[in-house]
DNA sequence: GCATTGACGAAGG
DNA sequence: CCCTTCGCCAATG
């Protein structure tokens, strides 16, 4: 993860914003990833919770390229309407069918592993 | 300051 | 293989 992500000097919220806006475009990550990435292994769920409030900070947080384990878009309800995040994904280039991202595998971006260059 | 919760994840039945 | 339970940890009431 960027040097610049310290847990110590930047809030955990923070440090989760910044992961996931260096999500590429067409690619998507899971929840556990991040939180993995930016040290804190079991808070998957906080980061999912930051996400909730991601769409107050600026610049807008790309959240609808954090899915669960499965590729599943469990969050989708948080973005107002209910085809809000597909649509999104859709313009990433990403494909969603039945709420669940299609090749989520081969769309999978690991923050920690191809953030490390 | 304790109890609940949550856009998760892994393990067990 | 589907469903339940448990663990995780920070935020919230």
């Amino acid at each position: 993860m960027p040097q610049n992500l310290n847990k110590t000097t930047i809030d955990f919220f923070e440090m989760v914003y910044a992961v996931v806006r260096l999500i590429p475009r067409g690619r998507v990550t899971s929840y556990g990833a991040v939180a993995n990435s930016i040290g804190t292994k079991g808070t998957s769920r906080m980061v999912g919770w930051a996400m909730n409030t991601a769409h107050a900070v600026r610049p807008k947080v790309p959240a609808q390229r954090v899915v669960n384990r499965n590729g599943m878009l469990t969050g989708k309800h948080h973005f107002g309407t209910a085809t809000a995040m597909e649509e999104l994904l859709k313009k990433d280039g990403v494909e969603v069918k039945n709420d669940v991202v299609v090749d989520f595998l081969k769309r999978f971006w690991d923050p920690s592993k191809e953030l490390v260059l």
